[in-house]
DNA sequence: ATAATAATAAACAGATTGTTTATTATTATA
DNA sequence: TATAATAATAAACAATCTGTTTATTATTAT
């Protein structure tokens, strides 16, 4: 948002330093990445660097929150494609696609910037900021889905906490799976995530056959 | 372990690094600590904290592996109160109580390292690496106990599926407690949590009745 | 008592940061 | 196309931090 109306250098300079910082990150980890060395592979000078950003952290911080945004759109949270509910409820628009498919076929088509992120290896702001992202739609989304919404709610166990279990366990499935060279096609994962978190871990280990 | 071995010089100056560091890092954040920082609250010369760690990542990693292991010496997984298993099986000693409790409990007592660690205020190193042990110990514990084990697996699930699900949604809602202020007793956690992961997200939002 | 060794202060070169200055190049727009 | 606005730039800077080394003092184990 706002990113049109920047002058063209300006948009030129920070496309350029953002995919620097990408490369840089997977080279050598975010540590030891400078701002000198940033600039350097950008072909900018390190003073236009400041002009933009007010540290390394920044400027990655600013790519996550772009990305989450890209994310949210895909989903529908942002800005459904069909016009909202009637009903009082969030209601995103799925098109017949499950929103946790949706989350690994984003990290597939995004796949350096989600293992930048995921791996932990931005700084400590980033790896909060993304968590704190990841539930807060959880929240939402299970507050209108799963009983939370209106009457009495079909649950003791707060909704705070089974967001960050959600939360938790989507970010570790998706961690793991970028961290492994995605050995699965994103619907593997996103049924096996789906049968893991609805159906529990003693029905989908232990068919009742047996 | 080996940490007796030592000079009760060398003890001390571990001792009061470590809890600088804490210290510094529950009240400015990890990446503004200094080494300078540390030891001057520590009352102890600069030189003298490299002569026990190659630098600020080195001292809080070891702290967690301690913590680590420590845990892993609770739940029995090191150090077994009882003879071991006869059928094979790594046949940890649970006196009854169930692992996932005995998690919270020990993040309850050691609350200061594991707010710093979970907080993902550490190096990304350190953050990497909690995971890392977190699935390892997982997908030991499923092995042995969920039918990956011996004959033939009841489940088509990659073991390192299960317990990358297992580890990101036992860290995240550790990691929510921990910040929240344990607004709960590690009993209610814990059993919330099995709750969650064994009977899944369907069965404990909307019982069977309705 | 003494030999071993941990802690120490001081000094060091090197890297990095974030800012400022004066100048050049590019852009949007009339 | 002319021009006013402004983005990019190189250079220099003070400040901070790092990791190492040196020679000396203090503490420990035995």
């Amino acid at each position: 948002m706002a990113e049109k109306n920047l002058d063209r250098r300006q948009r030129r300079s920070r496309r350029l330093l953002r995919d620097a910082l990408f490369a840089l990150i997977l080279e050598k980890g975010y540590d030891a990445v400078t701002v000198e060395e940033i600039t350097r592979r950008a072909d900018l000078g390190r003073a236009t660097f400041y002009l933009h950003y007010r540290d390394k952290e920044d400027l990655l911080l600013q790519c996550l929150e772009e990305t989450a945004d890209g994310l949210a759109e895909q989903i529908g949270l942002l800005q459904p494609a069909r016009p909202q509910e009637e009903d009082g409820h969030l209601q995103a628009d799925f098109s017949g696609k499950s929103p946790v498919l949706l989350v690994f076929q984003h990290a597939a088509q995004n796949a350096s910037i989600y293992r930048v992120i995921l791996r932990g290896e931005g700084a400590y702001k980033v790896s909060r900021r993304i968590r704190e992202i990841a539930s807060r739609y959880a929240a939402e989304f299970f507050s209108a889905r799963l009983g939370y919404g209106d009457g009495e709610p079909r649950s003791t166990i707060p909704i705070e906490v089974v967001a960050n279990y959600f939360a938790g366990s989507l970010l570790g499935m998706l961690t793991w799976w970028l961290e492994s060279g995605m050995p699965y096609s994103p619907e593997q994962m996103s049924e096996t995530f789906r049968q893991l978190l609805f159906q529990g871990l003693r029905q989908v280990i232990r068919p009742e056959g047996e």
